[in-house]
DNA sequence: CCCGATGTTCGATT
DNA sequence: AAATCGAACATCGG
C-alpha cells in the first residue's frame, strides 16, 4: 500500500518520536522481523535512544544512538504514536513502549515488519535511488533509462533503480508525461519532462498527506486526501482528462496498470 | 460459497 | 538477463 508520499507522510508524523528511549518491545506475531531472530533484534532495540527518523524508498529508518531500526510497511502497515495502547488490538502486530507513550505497529496482513541494521551501508544495499537524494538528477535518469530496454513501467517499479514509487505513482507519473507505460525505456523521448513530472506528482502528493484508497492511514487513524487528484489510477472506464477517452486497465509488468491508450504513446 | 483483486517484495521458474 | 508467477496474509465485493 504505502509508497514514498504515503511513507514520507508516516515519518512526518513520527517527528516526536526524536529523543526518546525504547524501554520494551513486545510482538503478537512470529514473523514481524525480517533479519534478525527476536532476542538478537530486542539485544538491538531496547534501551536506546532515538536520533532521527527518516526515509529512503518505502522504509522508515529510525537512528538510535547505534545502529538503525527499519520499518516497512508493505502493503497493510501503520505506525504510529499514542498515549495508550488501542481499544481494538484486533491488527495490532507489535508496539515500543516508550516510557510515557507507545509507538504501536498494526498490520491488517501481516507482510510488514522491522529491520535491525547496525550499519546505513548494510540496508542501502536494499536499495537503489530515492527522488530526493542529490543523485536523483535528469543525467542520471537519463542514463539509467538508455541504458536498460525494460518496459518503462516495469523499470520505475524497481526499487533498485528508482525507491519509492509504487503501482499508484507510476501509473500518475506515466499518464502526466503521456507515455504508454509499454513503452521500453532506452525508447523514451520526452525524459525531462519523466524526470520533472516524478518529482511534481511526489510532491503534490506529500502535500495531500498521500492515498488513502483502502487501509492508508498515518498517525493514528488519519487519511490521505490525494485519492481525490489521481488522473488514472483507479479510473479504469472513466473518461480521461485530457483527451475525453476510456481509461483502461490492463496487466503489465504483472499488476494491474491503468492508462490512456489515446494520449499516452 | 468461490474467485479475484488489493497500494509490496522475495524467490523460484521459465 | 529479464519476465512471469506464486507465496506471504486478511478482507471485501461480485
Amino acid at each position: 500500500m504505502p509508497e514514498l508520499p504515503e511513507v514520507q507522510t508516516v515519518v512526518n508524523s513520527l517527528a516526536k518520536l526524536k529523543n526518546k528511549r525504547i524501554i520494551s518491545f513486545k510482538s503478537f506475531h512470529s514473523k514481524i522481523i525480517y533479519n534478525l531472530d527476536h532476542s538478537t533484534f530486542i539485544e538491538n532495540v531496547v534501551n536506546k535512544k532515538v536520533d532521527s527518523v527518516k526515509r529512503k524508498g518505502k522504509y522508515i529508518l529510525i537512528k538510535l544512538d547505534t545502529g538503525y531500526l527499519v520499518c516497512h510497511l508493505r502493503m497493510t502497515g501503520q505506525l504510529f504514536l499514542s498515549d495508550k495502547l488501542p481499544e481494538n488490538r484486533r491488527h495490532m502486530r507489535a508496539y515500543f513502549n516508550l516510557s510515557k507513550d507507545f509507538m504501536i505497529y498494526n498490520d491488517i496482513r501481516k507482510f510488514g515488519g522491522f529491520y535491525y541494521f547496525s550499519s546505513i551501508d548494510e540496508f542501502n544495499l536494499k536499495v537503489g535511488v530515492d527522488p530526493y537524494e542529490k543523485e536523483f538528477t535528469f543525467k542520471w535518469l537519463r542514463n539509467g533509462l538508455k541504458s536498460r530496454s525494460r518496459s518503462i513501467k516495469h523499470l520505475l517499479l524497481d526499487q533498485k533503480f528508482i525507491c519509492g514509487l509504487g503501482n499508484i505513482y507510476v501509473d500518475e507519473i506515466l499518464w502526466l508525461t503521456k507515455i504508454h507505460p509499454e513503452k521500453k525505456s532506452n525508447k523514451i523521448k520526452m525524459i525531462k519532462n519523466l524526470y520533472e513530472n516524478i518529482l511534481t506528482v511526489l510532491d503534490n502528493s506529500i502535500k495531500h498527506h498521500g492515498t488513502t484508497i483502502i487501509n492508508f492511514t498515518f498517525d493514528n487513524m488519519k487519511t490521505g486526501e490525494f485519492k481525490n487528484e489521481l488522473k488514472v489510477y483507479a479510473r479504469e472506464g472513466m473518461r480521461c482528462f485530457r483527451c475525453n477517452n476510456k481509461i483502461i486497465r490492463k496487466k503489465i509488468a504483472s499488476r494491474s496498470t491503468h492508462y490512456c491508450r489515446k494520449c499516452q504513446k
